[in-house]
RNA sequence: UGGCUUAUGGUGUAAUUGGUAACACACCGGUUUUUGGUACCGACAUUCAAGGUUCGAGUCCUUGUAGGCCAACCA
């Protein structure tokens, strides 16, 4: 047993230094918050495998908590879906918990905060706001109600709270610094009005806090060590630690444990966008059929498209964490989807784009049953039996007239092998008039039957070709994908919108045959098209319409 | 004219914290093969630039250059 000594990312050597200053290893907590506003896509799949994949290794607890304090924007359908995607990743959280669930508490410091002087009540609209927060290189200024008293502070606040006022109306900032270079310091805002319906609050409340005041102090009441989010947060974090800071003098008691949040950056995949709000304008303008399109770079797309979590972690593991802006080559994420499903799937035979083959010299309405190993090379997957007889399909790319010889396939006079059945000679074939290929007519070998062992099988065919029985076959809905954008970062051009770069043939239907034993498929089994590539059967698929998802073509080191 | 931040091959990530660039993907070549798959071999960078410190620098210092983020009553 080799041990390989892996490198701690930064992430981990924050924390093993922190152990290593005391920090107790029963203190070490996380967290993943979504925001229930969209269906998680592959980028949050390296924000779970982040934190949960370190309470795995500390043997710490992770809370999902959803980041809900904007009602206009959140919905019970994302909440459902988030944690479906969650599980079915294979991570289990400690605790589900809403930043909702502390509206109270959030209220409650607050009100502390307006006495101490340290937030005040605005009565100006967004525009006159904006306008005095100065802009990166230019200071703020001061809000004319900025000194207001604490009296007519609590008055105001509490106003609002009850519903005296319309939205808009007031808001409550904290008070810090108009002249700060983070603008983020410039007086940020803590509430503001919305008589919005809350998808768990109800009615509850007409204020509601904002992200920064929210969020930091929901980690600090779960008690969570470290708050792990993306770089754009970076700049947060100084106000994150100035609410904390703030709180922690009213409640040490309670929740003695302040958190620390560290940045790193985010996934992008190359050929696709990573914005919920984008890909929600792909489902919005039906670009694709829904969140769980396979097209979609969504969990739910990558499920249905035949991904498996264990590829899906995989990937995630292996691109690794850092502080640098990045784009993965989404030929890696197809690498590990390969890299799985070749280990586990059943190898089958189907045909996409079919020619009839005529076995002259085989007997007419003869059939015969060949057994095949569902994988020739690894044991305890099986077998089954595939009817052979005088008429087949075989993928008409397999076929040319005359080549040269580096095409190992079917042409007239030459052999190949059918996989798990005999070596055939094409030895004519017809055209209809445009001069595409209608029949080929081939003779076989009856001494080269699959298994049998003898000299004739041992003769040297170059090609094997996948094929099924004309008689036999079953007609199957094939689902063909391609990448869903033909740029390779669509939405990183100032000067082009990415709704430019939407590949309009993403998506090929296509009527294919498939072997038999494949009607007994169910929804979800991944299958290897022998030669093709990964497919499995889609949700859509029925009794008597079986429908497969190509999920990735096979490495094709030929090219045609 | 601001603040924060990042820079290692085509793409990512690493380098025992100053000791002579590793791993994976992609690409290109080859071997094996009843999948042109798999597996296995091989090729592919002197670390953004220029100086400096040092016996020795991807790691330290200086000065540049390039990229990213920051002005929502979004998160």
């Amino acid at each position: 047993m080799s041990e390989e000594k892996k490198s701690l990312n930064f992430l981990e050597q924050i924390i093993e230094e922190d152990l290593a200053n005391g920090m107790p290893k029963e203190n070490l907590r996380f967290r993943f918050p979504p925001e229930p506003n969209g269906y998680l896509h592959i980028g949050h799949t390296k924000a779970i495998g982040i934190s949960f994949g370190l309470g795995l290794k500390y043997n710490a607890p992770v809370n999902l908590r959803f980041d809900d304090t904007n009602p206009a924007k959140e919905e019970q359908e994302y909440v459902d879906a988030i944690k479906n995607d969650i599980s079915w990743l294979g991570y289990s959280w400690a605790n589900e918990c809403y930043s909702s669930d502390y509206f109270q508490q959030l209220f409650d410091w607050a009100i502390l905060m307006v006495k101490d002087g340290k937030a005040y009540v605005d009565s100006q609209s967004s525009e006159d706001m904006r306008a005095q927060k100065g802009t990166p290189t230019e200071v703020g200024s001061n809000s004319p109600f900025r000194n207001r008293t604490v009296e007519e502070n609590l008055e105001l606040f509490q106003g609002m709270k009850d519903g005296k006022f319309k939205e808009g109306e007031h808001t409550l900032r904290a008070k810090i610094d108009m002249s700060s270079p983070n603008m983020l310091l410039r007086d940020p805002l803590m509430y503001r009005i919305m008589f919005k319906t809350h998808h768990r609050t109800g009615n509850d409340w007409c204020i509601y806090p904002m992200y920064d005041w929210t969020h930091g102090e929901s980690d600090y009441i779960e008690q969570i060590s470290h708050s792990l989010c993306s770089l754009e947060f970076k700049p947060h974090r100084e106000l994150y630690d100035w609410f904390k800071d703030n709180v922690h003098d009213y409640s040490k008691s309670e929740f003695p444990l302040v958190p620390k949040q560290r940045e790193f950056s985010r996934l992008n995949l190359s050929y696709t966008i990573m914005s919920k709000r984008k890909l929600l304008t792909l489902v919005e303008n039906g670009i694709v059929s829904g969140w769980d399109d396979p097209r979609m770079p969504t969990i739910s797309g990558l499920r249905r498209r035949g991904y498996t979590p264990e590829s899906i972690k995989n990937f995630v593991e292996t691109v690794g964490v850092s502080k640098r802006e990045n784009v993965i080559d989404v030929a890696l994420l197809e690498f590990k989807i390969r890299e799985d499903l070749n280990k586990t799937a059943k190898r089958v035979m189907g045909v996409l784009d079919p020619v009839k083959v005529i076995i002259t010299n085989y007997p007419e309405g003869k059939e015969e049953f060949l057994t095949a190993e569902y994988n020739d090379y690894e044991d305890g997957f099986g077998s089954r039996e595939v009817p052979f007889s005088r008429e087949i399909y075989i993928e008409r790319e397999d076929f040319k007239e005359e080549a040269n010889k580096k095409f190992f396939r079917l042409k007239l006079g030459g052999e190949v092998r059918l996989k798990n059945a005999y070596f055939i000679k094409a030895t004519s074939c017809d055209k209809d008039e445009n001069g595409e290929i209608t029949v080929i007519y081939c003779t076989y070998d009856p001494l080269t039957k699959s298994g049998m062992d003898t000299e004739e099988s041992k003769r040297k065919v170059k090609g094997t070709l996948h094929w099924v029985s004309v008689k036999h076959a079953i007609r199957a809905e094939v689902r063909a994908y391609d990448r869903l954008f033909l740029d390779e970062a669509p939405d990183s051009h100032k000067d082009k919108d990415y709704m430019e770069f939407i590949n309009p043939n993403s998506l090929e239907i296509i009527t294919a045959f498939v072997e038999p034993s494949l009607q007994s498929a169910e929804i979800g089994e991944r299958f290897q098209f022998q030669r093709l590539g990964y497919f499995n059967v889609d949700n859509d698929a029925t009794a008597d319409n079986l429908v497969f998802n190509k999920t990735v073509g096979l490495r094709d080191s030929w090219g045609g």
